[in-house]
DNA sequence: ATAGCAGTTGGAGTTAACTCCAAGTCAAGC
DNA sequence: GCTTGACTTGGAGTTAACTCCAACTGCTAT
């Protein structure tokens, strides 16, 4: 598969898979004869990975590490499990957090429906 | 209330809290003779407000727009809590990506647990 | 063999949201 | 009246994560 046909499938801009590629979050991509990208499926699984991770929030800096622990062969499975454990936890609070100020624009958006239906009463902000 | 105050007390720089007045996300602060800053009970309200929404992942922009609404009046009302409807179906949704997330990740995290257990078995990444 | 297009690179530019800095002001204590 | 320390300002600097660019290469169809 060519970088373009990638970014349509994945919905990633050819310039980010090279920044993601250049970053060390993709491990090794094949090349042609003449050095183009030929991405397998394998690279798009992981592509994936990544674009969930990162939409997730999980940093570049950390997928950065996680691959290359990857890249030290598995003597470094704890390691890597250690650190998804780690973001793992840090998603769960964010998850909360936002749990709860979905709760206060929920009762935010109530209170601005009771005052447009009171005759517009103002309120305090 | 001293800027540095506020600051220890809703943990967020003194230099935060000047960018966010410059912003256009705090409404009026007031000052002293001096010229300096002196918070009420109710900008702290808001402040807090600021910095939720902020957490969750609202723009500085679009809270921008919020306050910017509101000093335009009453009439702005149905404007303001459209606004917040708007973000809080962004929100909803990146709520939900995360549940996905989270899931995926408690998955990849047991398929560790079990590469360990089996003699350190590798995975594909 | 040449035009055109998709790909390549290194590096510069952009954006959001802070964060820091220098130069100045002011009130309080010695 | 002078030092000290917290405050003020405008503006510059930083960081993460892209995003864009110019110059170049190499197939493919005419």
């Amino acid at each position: 598969m060519t970088i373009s046909e990638v970014s349509k499938r994945c919905n990633i801009s050819p310039d980010t898979l090279r920044y993601y590629e250049k970053a060390g979050l993709l491990l090794d991509v094949n090349r042609t004869a003449g050095g183009i990208r030929d991405y397998t499926e394998q690279d798009c699984t992981q592509i994936e990975f990544v674009k969930c991770m990162r939409s997730a929030g999980l940093s570049v800096e950390v997928l950065r590490k996680y691959f290359e622990l990857f890249k030290r062969g598995k003597h470094t499975l704890k390691a890597r499990r250690d650190l998804l454990a780690t973001e793992r936890k840090a998603l769960q609070e964010r998850f909360l957090e936002l749990q709860g100020t979905l709760k206060r624009l929920d009762y935010k958006i109530s209170v601005y429906d009771q005052a447009i239906a009171s005759k517009n009463k103002e309120l305090k902000f």
